[in-house]
RNA sequence: GUAGGCGUAGUUCAGUUGGUAGAGCACCUGUUUGUGGCACAGGUUGUCGCGGGUUCGAGCCCCGUCGCCUACCCCA
């Protein structure tokens, strides 16, 4: 038997609803906020997440199904979705509308070549927005007031976690107490970090390990470190959250996968989904358009990782729909389709081919979930007429079969 | 890349000190002649992950292998 690669899964009955459900209701609050599709290829150049995602990162660095194609180019499957709607909206020559605001949403597949477990796959997918144009705080409260709407609407409970990674202002002044910092204290630091001082010395702020951590209780904070733009944009958004009732809290410690973010990163995190319990983040990335040869255009974005939320969503109950359309007799058979055709227009039908009994048709009626089962026995079709029961109000009745 | 756990019916699992497999759910059929969900009765379903070894005999023990899961790492 051929199976479905490592890390990759199909989805069926259940778990599709879900997943269809999640995507519907996330696209149908991000366009209350504005936001239109944007669909962008899976398979990119290498280049393009070298650069945005950041060659220091993991994923760069080891986790993307990357090969070369045909023709002979260095290409890569998409480890996340920002890179390529920014791409986008550059060789759209969008950037080139000055102040003009854009704001997308996608859903699709991610790749990453990672070991797989509990809410980490190395086929997933997200669904996300990313917003151009719009350098005010307002738009990452918007965001965020967002995203929130989606969890209501999906009836999950979370945390909402910010912080702020400052600018070209303030970034790398404070990179250089932190590095002094962590210099000081190197010989403490688990070997990770060790690497990381000179790496991505950013990272170790969020090491896993109980003794960094207790060491890092000293590290200087960015957060009281950032530039008066920074900071007061930082007051902004606390303040907005707080008129808004969304609760939040800080943690300094907070810090993005990938390289292209600044100022205001976020996430989204729940228990009882493992370990993994990020289930939304995002941020602002002043830069990343620049970065990808555009005009500099500030954004904000955020993504959300569907299966982890697919554990989390609760399902509406399912109600009766439709019809189930059978005969009890060979004979009777054929005159079911052009009366299941009428009814298509504007109901789910489902047409048993095989004659059955009264008693199996019901059940057959039952287990599609219909609302209706129809029937043409030997009266009938005699009749020209087809027996109908309701099976929620339990009432039945026989109508001619033009009037059906 | 590292570590641990697990692979037995469609599914969830049980399987005693080694004697060639069971249960619930699901599915199918019935409970007299045209009335579903419930109940009852009956029935179908397995290369016991794969390969080798030990043994008179292996689902059970040993070795290898593949797969899945969980955690580390990293991340949505």
């Amino acid at each position: 038997m051929i199976k479905a690669l490592r890390g990759m899964k199909d989805l069926t009955l259940e778990e599709s609803e879900r997943f269809v459900h999640i995507v519907t209701t996330a696209i149908t609050i991000a366009k209350r906020y504005g936001y239109g599709y944007i669909e962008t290829p899976i398979l990119e150049e290498t280049k393009l997440f070298k650069r945005s995602v950041g060659e220091s990162s993991d994923i760069v660095g080891k986790e993307m199904y990357q090969f070369e194609d045909k023709g002979g180019n260095d290409v890569c499957m998409r480890p996340e979705g920002t890179a390529g709607v920014v791409r986008a909206f550059v060789q759209s020559k969008f950037d080139r509308q000055q102040s003009a605001k854009f704001k997308f949403y996608y859903y699709g597949a991610m790749f990453r070549y990672e070991r797989p477990q509990k809410g980490r796959l190395r086929e997933f997918h997200q669904f996300g927005c990313e917003s151009f144009g719009e350098a005010l705080v307002y738009e990452d409260f918007t965001i965020i007031e967002m995203i929130g709407d989606i969890f209501k609407a999906l009836g999950i409970g979370y945390k909402l976690q910010i912080n702020s990674l400052g600018c070209p202002d303030c970034m790398p002044q404070y990179r250089e107490n932190l590095i002094k910092f962590l210099t000081e204290c190197k010989d403490e630091l688990c070997e990770d970090c060790n690497r990381r001082i000179d790496t991505n010395p950013i990272r170790v702020l969020d090491c896993k390990n109980d003794k960094c951590q207790s060491l890092l209780v000293e590290s200087p904070k960015l957060i009281k470190n950032l530039c008066s733009n920074c900071d007061s944009d930082f007051q902004k958004l606390t303040s907005l959250l707080e008129s808004a009732n969304i609760e939040y809290e800080i943690d300094t410690n907070l810090v993005r996968g990938l390289d292209y973010y600044n100022k205001t990163a976020f996430e989204f995190v729940s228990d009882n989904i493992g370990s993994q319990s990020a289930i939304a983040g995002g941020g602002r990335y002043d830069k990343l358009v620049e970065f990808l040869d555009g005009k500099p255009t500030p954004a904000v974005g955020f993504a959300l990782g569907i299966e982890r939320i697919m554990e989390l969503v609760e399902m509406p109950i399912k109600e009766r729909k439709g019809y189930y359309i059978g005969a009890m007799d060979e004979e009777a058979v054929d005159i079911l389709f052009p009366l299941a055709s009428k009814k298509r227009q504007s109901d789910r039908v489902t047409i048993e081919y095989s004659p059955k009994k009264l008693k199996a048709h019901l059940k057959g009626a039952d287990k599609v979930n219909a609302r209706y089962c129809a029937v043409i026995g030997e009266d009938e079709f005699r009749d020209g007429t087809i027996w109908i029961k309701d099976l929620v109000k339990k009432e039945e009745f026989t109508l001619p079969q033009r009037e059906f």
